[in-house]
DNA sequence: TTGCTAAACGGAGACTGTCTCCGTATGGTT
DNA sequence: AACCATACGGAGACAGTCTCCGTTTAGCAA
């Protein structure tokens, strides 16, 4: 890539990144890139799509994903605790960005989707914590890793929607565990 | 009301019905308005918001769900069973358009949103079910009608946009049902 | 019936966001 | 220095939202 290719896109991500977190994902992407500095025809030739471009802003975050779930993993306390630190970090993670709760449950599963890389790296991270559980008995063996994901991703998507906060949104995280463990 | 008037009001709905089954909630009001044969300022007259005209589509809808409870609440079978039914009949009920889930679920709760009294109806249909668990001793007392809508609700939006059917929901409910029942 | 007027109509067009095309500019190489 | 593949960027086509205002008409009163 030509250096000016790559400042460019770099400084449309980074522009994309401040706008979807102060205006949500369905911001104008003409906007971003004149906050970027650059014509909307040079933010469509590296993003030809809105969901191309969310993928790239979400580059980084995937790295914090996989730290938290190992974080949790190292808690103490039992198989509930340990389940709803994981749900309350798994909100938190696909809340970032208003619209995100909707875009990521969304695409779970979805093959096609540009943003089917997050999904997995999500769903691993989920799986982690669920096999910890398998291991330890403590939960049921009839729901799916992606089950679980799409549980805990309706819940964090009306609380975006709703604009519910985390005191609001546990005792449905937990109605859910207590539905999950045996 | 003008002659006139009303009937393009009942044209406008019409069509409006239509397109929403057939295209979801996001589609072109101004091609509602052709559909309808009226111009687009007639339906802006009418309708000074899409959610008005959402509203309004939606008043037959509301004597659907109080028969909805009814019949739920005549079923045969334990607590989990006639807890399950409303739930599958709830989904359906929210999800006769496209984005309606979605629509539905995060208005729960806003007084300003246009259709908060369809909302509550379908808050006052499940509160009936719950009560009569209640009355059985068979559900948490610590959960509200609203966290339960909000729960059922986020399933059906996932449902919605990730094109679940009925088979793919079930399990998801019984993971919330089984949360549920004491 | 006729005439009047408040009510309603409807379409042109302003505005916003998406996305493309193509003439222009430039980084990197020889 | 010259070349050209690569990249830029903005004008503009297109679609949807919503408003303004000149025109039409329903309903009523004489």
């Amino acid at each position: 890539m030509r250096a000016d290719a790559q400042r460019n896109y770099d400084r449309i991500v980074e522009a994309a990144r401040m706008a979807f977190r102060e205006r949500g994902y369905d911001t104008s992407l003409d906007q971003i890139a004149k906050d970027a500095g650059v014509g909307p025809g040079t933010l469509y030739r590296h993003f030809a799509t809105r969901d191309d471009l969310i993928d790239a802003v979400m580059k980084s975050w995937v790295d914090h994903v996989e730290e938290t779930a190992d974080k949790v993993l190292t808690h103490e306390g039992g198989p509930r605790d340990l389940l709803l630190a994981w749900f309350e970090e798994y909100v938190r993670l696909i809340s970032v960005h208003k619209g995100g709760p909707a875009k990521i449950t969304g695409a779970m599963g979805d093959e096609q989707s540009p943003i089917r890389t997050k999904c997995q790296v999500l769903q691993a991270a989920g799986g982690r914590v669920l096999d910890r559980l398998h291991d330890e008995d403590a939960i049921r063996d009839d729901v799916t890793p992606i089950q679980v994901a799409r549980l805990v991703g309706g819940i964090a998507t009306v609380a975006d929607q709703s604009g519910l906060d985390a005191a609001a949104v546990r005792p449905m995280l937990e109605v859910v565990a207590d539905g999950l463990l045996t």
